[in-house]
DNA sequence: TATGAATGTAAAGTATATTTTACATAATGA
DNA sequence: TCATTATGTAAAATATACTTTACATTCATA
């Protein structure tokens, strides 16, 4: 699986220390996911997709082998 | 969290076995999941509302204290 | 009533998400 | 140049997802 929060960020100008906040997670926890590190909880994706105005498929995406 | 995986379920018409056979988990993780036991994975999310046709968003829905 | 299919549940084990702390680096602006 | 802000990364610790095995229960139906 892969994701877009780092153009998503991008888009409303955000640091991965405002969006971690925002959804109440640490820093590295972002940065981790942005570098595609880990598998987020559902829960994370969720409020993830709400702070980008986006639905969750629109900002992670599952590839084959997933 | 809550989650709607037993309602789109007796839509389409599977069972718990037939679902997680679908997303290739353990029928108890299906299980588990509708008993609202754990917060699945995104991955897992995806999966289950690409299987009902429906958005994660429609399957899966925040709770004032998440 | 007996049988089978679907579901509930539990315990133990493994894998992985997430936090915390800490340090390093890159970029930007005073 | 110096200070600040944003980001990369790593290790240790903790929490939790998910599997496997196993057994119990419910329900429909022969």
């Amino acid at each position: 699986m892969k994701n877009n929060i780092r153009v998503e960020r991008a888009i409303i100008n955000i640091t991965q220390e405002e969006l971690a906040n925002r959804i109440a997670v640490s820093r590295q926890t972002i940065n981790a996911m942005e570098a595609n590190k880990y598998v987020p909880s559902t829960i994370l994706a969720l409020k993830i997709a709400k702070v980008f105005g986006k639905k969750v498929e629109d900002i992670f995406i599952l590839e084959k082998h997933d």
